[in-house]
RNA sequence: GGCCUGGUGGCGGAGUGGUGACGCAGCGGACUGCAAAUCCGCGCACCCGAGUUCGAUUCUCGGCCAGGCCUCCA
């Protein structure tokens, strides 16, 4: 069974094969550091995730490279150092390292290469130089602007003919400009804003070239995939390929385009105690990570996705029914450590996540209900599965004690040594007595033959 | 106005030209000191209209509705 990857580029589902199977390339726009991500951002850093587990699982961990870049040069980055009166890099260090470790925490590996636009100056104004030699880049009035006319196919991904930029009633005409739809590659910086020097005089790279120069530097062309969101399309995406493309006057840029969907908010939707928390920083804080990551997952990638607090709610019970089965069956040995068929055929498929996830019940219930041998192959299978799309690999009493601490868990757990002796002795008004106790303290107890088992109902509260 | 997506049960969300995926919630039963979990079973969804077809939620056309993009903003 082919990976199959739906291309914005031919608007349809390709068979995905590297140019090299010894190095498969990716590249996804990252984000821009001047202030904490919300959940919205973090989607696609999910979403292409999951590929880069999917592809190392295919080709080997050391045979993917993925670069996400970090744009820590623009307008609000500046905005926020006046602000605080600090240079930029204290701005940009800070929220860099927000932002690493909250997409850390919804279970997103670390991108090989993660470049940033101000360590990759030099290319990029490299870059721009030889843009304008091949006259497709042209200086005015200390701007350096991309010429369109000069790539026959601009427009082609986002299937925007010409003519209707032109008629677009947005676009904003600059008298230095050659034509409308010309974008900007080099340009004066504002007073007490960051400089760089440039044969064009100082200034600052516009927003899509650093890409460009990323890929050319972290890569090279052509790359195998290139992600991001589908707002990224137009213009940013059509600019970088433009330049990359006219740069060194290649023939491709990215062998499939790949666009997740927007992540909408729901009105009202959000439930009392998650607020209108839409920060992934704050999120991670009051919901476990790996129940937000389902979320994030539980449709389709390239549909939209509404952000509720109902669905943060199904998705951790969704959770709760599979590390539950796990939890029953701590005394089985799995008998495999790879993912089954059917799991494998779903996410091969344009990564049919709900698809995927659907196989991890089906597994779920064979680990309930089936006989040893079974059960054995269901559990290596679905740790082996939920594995390879980040989930499930954490002990399943850790999921259900929800990050309480040891002095709680040691005092719930005496609570539960005493129950248990009394429901032995048959003193049931002691049991209920502490089972109340524990309810107080946000704990269920769940009974079985040999003593019983407890998680906290609610870790967000 | 142009380009592009999508409209599936109480909710989320796959998929398919012809036996109602899957999860959450709900209902009935088994199990259980109680409870939870688990197990067994239940609900008869596919925006509207026309067409193609033996048969369409699935294909075609039209309509309605929702969302996205249409340049310096990630």
């Amino acid at each position: 069974m082919p990976l199959t990857l739906y291309d914005t580029m031919a608007r349809e589902k390709r068979a995905f094969a590297p140019r090299d199977p010894k190095r498969v390339t990716m590249y996804v726009c990252g984000p821009t550091v001047y202030n904490y991500a919300h959940i919205g951002n973090a989607r696609p850093v999910v979403v292409f995730d999951v590929l880069f587990r999917v592809l190392r699982y295919l080709y080997g961990d050391d045979a993917v490279l993925y670069a996400a870049n970090v744009t820590d040069v623009d307008d609000k980055i500046n905005a926020k150092a006046q602000a605080e009166g600090v240079p930029i890099a204290t701005i940009t260090d800070r929220y860099l390292a927000a932002y690493n470790n909250d997409m850390a925490q919804l279970g997103a590996l670390r991108p090989t290469f993660q470049p940033k636009a101000t360590e990759t100056m030099d290319g990029i104004i490299a870059m721009i130089g030889r843009l304008v030699e091949n006259r497709a880049a042209y200086a005015a009035e200390g701007h350096v602007l991309f010429n369109t006319q000069a790539f026959a196919d601009y427009g082609r991904l986002s299937r925007h003919p010409m003519d209707d930029m032109i008629a677009g009633a947005r676009v904003d005409i600059a008298p230095y400009k050659q034509h409308p739809a010309d974008f900007v590659l080099w340009k004066p910086s504002k007073p007490g804003d960051p400089v760089w020097d440039s044969p064009w005089g100082q200034g600052r790279p516009g927003w899509h070239i650093e890409c460009s120069a990323m890929i050319e530097e972290a890569l090279g062309l052509p790359i195998d995939i290139h992600g991001g969101g589908v707002d990224l399309i137009f213009p940013h995406h059509e600019n970088e390929m433009a330049q990359g493309l006219c740069a060194d006057h290649a023939e491709e840029y990215a062998r499939f385009w790949m666009h997740n969907g927007f992540l909408n908010f729901g009105d009202e939707k959000m439930s009392k105690s998650l607020g209108n928390v839409v920060l992934a920083h704050d999120l991670v804080k009051q919901v476990p990570g790996e129940a937000l990551r389902w979320a994030l997952l539980v449709g389709h990638y390239r549909a939209p996705l509404e952000w509720t607090g109902d669905l943060i709610e199904q998705s951790r019970k969704s959770l709760d029914r599979l590390y539950g089965a796990l939890r029953r069956a701590q005394d089985v040995t799995s008998s495999t450590s790879e993912p089954s068929r059917k799991f494998l055929a779903a996410i091969e498929d344009d990564l049919n996540t709900p698809q995927a996830m659907a196989e991890l019940f089906a597994l779920a219930s064979e680990l309930e209900t089936g006989d040893a041998a079974v059960r054995a192959r269901a559990k290596g299978e679905l740790l082996a599965s939920g594995g390879l799309i980040g989930f499930l690999q954490a002990h399943p009493d850790v999921w259900f004690q929800g990050g309480a601490d040891e002095d709680l868990k040691a005092r719930i757990d005496a609570l539960i040594v005493e129950r248990v002796t009394a429901r032995r002795e048959k003193d049931f008004a002691r049991a209920d007595a502490i089972r109340a106790e524990l309810t107080a303290m946000n704990v269920e107890v769940m009974d079985n033959p040999t003593g019983a088992t407890w998680r906290i109902k609610d870790p967000a509260s």
